[in-house]
DNA sequence: TAAATATTTTAGATTTGTCTAAAATTATTT
DNA sequence: AAATAATTTTAGACAAATCTAAAATATTTA
């Protein structure tokens, strides 16, 4: 019945998924970018998925998955996210470290195997790094979150999720004792370096970069 | 540092290892009815692998593996065995439906996660099927067997592992309330059908065929 | 031991995914 | 609106893994 796809072309039609969340049309040079590999190679690609009907493409003109294309997609990162969330709370791998195992994982191909992990973990609705989880009809759970840097003065808020997944970000996190889940609000933010004061609940205040706060995401508190 | 393996190679090279267990040269045409391939397409890659230095190989000759290439066999079959046990145990599938599955994951390739799921898994020595799990060297635990139609009469014997992996075989075994583990004796063998009659602990005898006695194996126990 | 048969290898294609270099198209400047 | 620059596509090549058909070698049988 349903088709199977390759694992090159699964990583095309989730690159593309990615980028055509932010962009209105995605583009040859930014799918080259994202993989590492060359413009031509890209419209290679381009016009075998346009002809197995995932991607609505016409040369010169961009492109998008179509519906069949995003379905395909969602499977792909429900795949990643579960099994990034297993590595995390089964295996006790870091934050940091998970990405490129799922990243081969995520192509097996059993859907069975993929459903019953969902059950083993008890069905998360969001990553380690508070990415959502799509169900198993390609749902995906809704997060109304915004940037810490927006979050308005003395509003509580949980964090929910981290926008990189480097080491780095990691360790200032940990030392800060900033996870997924924790609670705080901002105190005052300052014009000179945009950086904030923010206040874990129970905690003393400290200050943080602007560059940190734009790379966290929370989830304000009613009260 | 180590070289890298396509899945292509690493099936083969499982492949050979496997046959060259029982056969001492393998052959070109073993290879390719294991591989559902064609004995044109073995060639090819007997003489990448010899390349490679996976492979000891002279035209015409037969083959097995070198040192360097039983080592990277038994890294895939720790793999394969680590993966059908977690999806026996953890996730509920039956014996007959985990090799397909694990023959994808044997190929993911890292190693940190296959160390941490063998700790996550309490380091299982042998695998749902019975068969030993190499550890992380490379080294295979010694189960000590014998085929049950070679068990003395009147000896207690543990089954320890089972020659087929189909659905039929777990049906019956199901149905005959016999699994990994159950302990038994024989207690009469007749020559008309070499069928045997066993009595497992706790039960009342019955009769199984050579068919299904040739498929099982036990551990003597002492005593 | 010579003929017949089976096995293995080579030769030449094919498919998939990639690449470089050049051509075509679109976008941006002057 | 040209000219210039950037992007995208085409043309042609290549490596990996496979195949079929034919040739080479080894094994078995008579
Ligand atoms: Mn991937
Ligand atoms: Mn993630
Ligand atoms: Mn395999
Ligand atoms: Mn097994």
């Amino acid at each position: 019945m349903s088709q199977h796809f390759s694992i090159a072309e699964e990583n095309y039609i989730k690159i593309i998924y990615h980028l055509q969340q932010t962009d209105d049309n995605v583009n040859t040079n930014e799918v080259a970018a994202a993989l590492n590999t060359k413009a031509a190679s890209v419209t290679d690609m381009l016009k075998k998925l346009k002809q197995k009907k995932i991607l609505n493409y016409e040369k010169y003109q961009g492109f998008r998955l179509s519906e069949a294309g995003e379905k395909i997609a969602l499977a792909i990162i429900r795949k990643h996210r579960l099994w990034e969330f297993f590595l995390v709370e089964k295996l006790q791998f870091g934050w940091d470290e998970v990405h490129e195992v799922a990243e081969e994982l995520e192509h097996i191909t059993s859907k069975k195997l993929i459903d019953r992990l969902d059950v083993f973990l008890g069905n998360p609705k969001f990553d380690p790094h508070g990415d959502p989880i799509p169900d198993s009809n390609g749902k995906l759970p809704h997060q109304p979150q915004i940037n810490l840097i927006d979050l308005a003065l003395n509003k509580l808020a949980e964090v929910s999720a981290v926008g990189s997944q480097s080491k780095e970000l990691l360790d200032l996190l940990k030392h800060k004792k900033i996870r997924i889940g924790t609670q705080l609000e901002v105190n005052k933010k300052f014009a000179f370096d945009h950086s904030i004061e923010i206040k874990i609940v129970g905690q003393t205040s400290f200050n943080i970069s602007q560059q940190l706060a734009q790379t966290l995401f929370v989830k304000p508190l009613n009260k």
